[in-house]
DNA sequence: CGCACCTTTGAATGAGATCAAAGATGGTGG
DNA sequence: CCACCATCTTTGATCTCATTCAAAGGTGCG
């Protein structure tokens, strides 16, 4: 279990700042948007598998961009149970509620060794002044994380265990081959079925036997950590995944 | 059960926007902000009770900004079942992820008589190119919002039926408070127990049993659709509740 | 005043949790 | 390089919370 680890020198990655490679996904940044984004972001950090990057509760300094490894977004019940909200890939925005809380409602946690670019919220505000088609587009994906959430609460209020499994399969499948963190068709899930109980509001039994029955039935394989994807269409169905990685850009104000 | 209609002639609420009006909650706005703001609603539109605003799947023309009445937004499954995500009130946008996507991955339905501003996506791109601060309360609004839904996703995934049915009653509760919605310590719910399931993962059956509980336990009153709170510490401890109607505002930009 | 819709209640059923223990797996240090 | 230990997966048995099914009261609107 391999990722890549800090780049030293005063650039984040290969030239250029990692909320401007995601950004670039959408729009062509204007050669001024480009600069100020990469000015916006500190030197990497990295943090090993397991730490603990944003706590719930406490004040975060800084937002990050991920550019490598795996996270995990999470709250702490009462009664001592965990509720996986999100999981945090190549691009994804952490520390983003540090623009509505000052203590954080959500703990973030590295699910693999990670690298992160942090920037500073100050910052930020002074991007998304000088070129306001940034914000709009951070806006963008704010909502868009709102309807995966939303969704997400759809699968785990309204459907069975098994659908629930099968949705977030899709949901990691969806968006890993996005970037292009899949192999054929397969991906290796870091996860424990512990975790996978925790994202989908399941006990690990019971998500061990619904593995176990959708291997049964021929919709994945699985050998260790790695799921192979057999029948992509019928899970979606039985799963009611919808994909919403697509972003509509065409409202956005003209660039800087 | 009466609810504020139309006001004729071009403004909408009372000398301003209704947006403006949520806004000036938050931060202070500037003249020129106040201009602004009073240029992007067209003239309100009415909605009679069950009325559905914006159809899930369908291409919305515009977003809203909740003048008076009770909607909610939902979406429905394959298998019929509905889930239902927030209760929307005075002051509340609808339409938000048109910011994200074409067609409107939820179902908008007005629960009373509603009074809606509307304005067009294309204007509101106009307004936060002029006044980024303003972009910026909407992205802390759109982050807030997150939270919420990611609450709700804890308590259903994570928490007893008694407990979810608590903790949907803490934050209306919450919310109507700050909206001067609540009369003492009561406050009257347009809801049938079906919706209350449906926003709580539960069936109504199910409900009905756990509100008849919270009466026993003399924590809640209830004379038909009117609610009364009596040990509100005690629901909030059980429920896990959270209140996160506070935002942070220090992070933005200056007004223009 | 009557009908449609909602609430309430009881009994039976079932999906998923809990409890317990036996295999796998893999990382670590000797 | 191997052995050991911690952690994770798998499986079975039992239990429980919530659903389902069914039917009898309420309530308010037209």
């Amino acid at each position: 279990m391999k990722h890549l680890l800090c780049v030293p020198g005063g650039e984040n990655a290969l030239g250029g700042s990692c909320l401007a490679e995601r950004f670039s996904h959408y729009v062509r940044l204007s050669p001024a948007e480009q600069a100020a984004l990469d000015r916006l972001e500190d030197r990497a950090r990295d943090f090993r598998r397991g730490a603990v990057v944003i706590r719930e509760n406490e004040r975060p300094r800084e937002m990050y961009v991920v550019r490598s490894g795996w996270l995990h977004s999470s709250t702490m019940l009462g009664n001592g149970s965990r509720q996986i909200m999100r999981f945090l890939f190549h691009g994804d925005v952490l520390g983003m509620s540090l623009l509505a809380f000052s203590d954080s409602p959500e703990t973030v946690t590295a699910v693999t060794d990670v690298s992160l670019c942090p920037f500073p919220r100050e910052r930020f505000a002074g991007l998304i002044t000088e070129h306001p088609r940034l914000g709009a587009l951070m806006l963008g994906i704010a909502v868009s994380e709102r309807a995966s959430l939303a969704d997400r609460l759809a699968s785990i209020g309204r459907t069975p265990a098994r659908a629930r499994v099968g949705s977030l399969i899709c949901e990691l499948f969806a968006r890993m081959r996005r970037l292009k963190m899949i192999d054929g068709d397969a991906i290796t899930l870091p996860l424990t079925q512990e975790d996978i109980g925790d994202a989908t509001g399941l006990t690990s039994v019971h998500v061990n036997r619904m593995l176990r029955g959708l291997v049964e039935d021929g919709i994945i394989e699985r050998n260790g950590s790695r799921i192979r994807m057999l029948d992509e269409p019928r899970l979606t169905e039985q799963a009611n995944f919808i994909d919403r990685s697509e972003l509509e850009t065409g409202w956005l104000p003209p660039p800087r």
